[in-house]
DNA sequence: TGCAGCTCGGGCAAATTTCCCAAGCCGGAT
DNA sequence: ATCCGGCTTGGGAAATTTGCCCGAGCTGCA
């Protein structure tokens, strides 16, 4: 592993837009401590590219969400528990950032911040420590005084499993066949969540489960 | 105004992340004949930034889709037609590409193109040239040979108001209420929408009408 | 004039949703 | 060990909605 002291940082880019990938390359190098050793454009080959690199942090853009995201930290720390991951997306829905701490991430940095916020949680993450964007923070902060808590954790895993199925279009039918059950149970499922979430519309079902970085439209 | 041989080309950068903002001004930046003159974080600033500048080319990305870009590109061209704005954007839809152009942007380059599509796309544009990324032209073309055009328009402008009112989650109710229409008519055009746009549910309908930038999520 | 398409709504069988209920399981508290 | 509570799985029955067919009034256009 490589000496963050004498030798700087060295950082794995993951981001599935080039451009993107390139600009960040610019800002980070333009840092003199930072240097991107190497880039990826999805979640799947992030791991290749850590292995074949040993990056003292891993930047994760990703537009998430989906899972591949939350999938490729946990693939990367399953194998490799030193690994530093900070997570820089646009996203800052709180579920999202619990999510991604309890996948294994180190930091996370909404692209709402200063750029300099995101070189100082590279820093940090580098060091161990824990980093957040100020933004990120607040949410939290908020969400944890907030009795209802994120409305995703009131739902079971099978209840959020087929919230997922359902916001992405699924018939209740091809829900059923998929998970093994009964029509009736989905059924039973699907009133019971729009009962949990207050939700009085499958729209309303969809803007949530969207909203939580359930599915992507 | 400018004299694009002798100066080089001055870029007004709309984004709403400062980071990514940085990003490209770099890249932009190392190709020397391109210059960054300022950048404006909201569709709502990107006009007096480009009054105050007079930039040859303005690169608009905006999360979108919403209106706000559209918005921000009419309100730059309704007031100086000779605006050159490059629509640079994660968005791939066709509905969104044709309504950009339809707005009075000179070019529709996405993120996951190479970087040197956007340079290539900036200087055509300057030329007074359209300019698109390859992966927008064949958007384009696939949909201008299939036989239904953009899916908005097999719909009338009463089932477009009734698809964006539960998109946004409204229940039928709240819609025959607002409109001023039985609840069975509201659920006629449910029905009808569905069978025009080939939803199988409503999930998917969301999905369309966001897609679509009818509502956003 | 006549056709075409949008808007509006009735009707009715079939499907789905809405609730209520029961049972098995599992983990934590007593 | 026992009990409580929550998750998972489904049945049942009434209430609604969906799926499709229909007719009527209106507008624009050929």
């Amino acid at each position: 592993m490589s000496e963050v002291a004498a030798t700087g940082i060295s950082v794995l880019l993951v981001d599935d837009h080039p451009i993107v990938r390139q600009g960040y390359r610019r800002v980070l190098e333009s840092q003199g401590d930072l240097h991107v050793v190497a880039e990826a454009d999805n979640a799947a080959d992030a791991y290749g590219a850590f292995k074949a690199h040993d990056p003292d942090v891993v930047v994760l853009d990703i537009s998430m969400p989906g899972a591949s995201g939350l999938e490729a930290i946990r693939n990367i720390r399953a194998r490799s528990p030193r690994a530093r991951i900070l997570v820089f997306t646009m996203h800052n829905e709180a579920v999202l950032v619990k999510a991604a701490f309890g996948a294994g991430a180190s930091g996370f940095v909404t692209k709402s911040s200063e750029p300099s916020a995101v070189v100082t949680a590279i820093r940090s993450v580098a060091r161990g420590e824990r980093a957040m964007s100020d933004d990120i923070a607040h949410i939290l902060a908020e969400e944890s005084l907030s009795p209802t808590g994120s409305v995703l954790d009131q739902l079971g895993e099978r209840e959020i499993e087929i919230l997922r199925q359902f916001a992405g279009g699924a018939t209740t039918e091809q829900i059923a066949a998929h998970l093994n059950l009964s029509v009736k149970t989905v059924q039973n499922y699907h009133y019971l969540i729009k009962s949990k979430t207050g939700a009085r519309t499958d729209a309303q079902l969809v803007r949530l489960a969207a909203s939580c970085g359930l599915t992507r439209i």
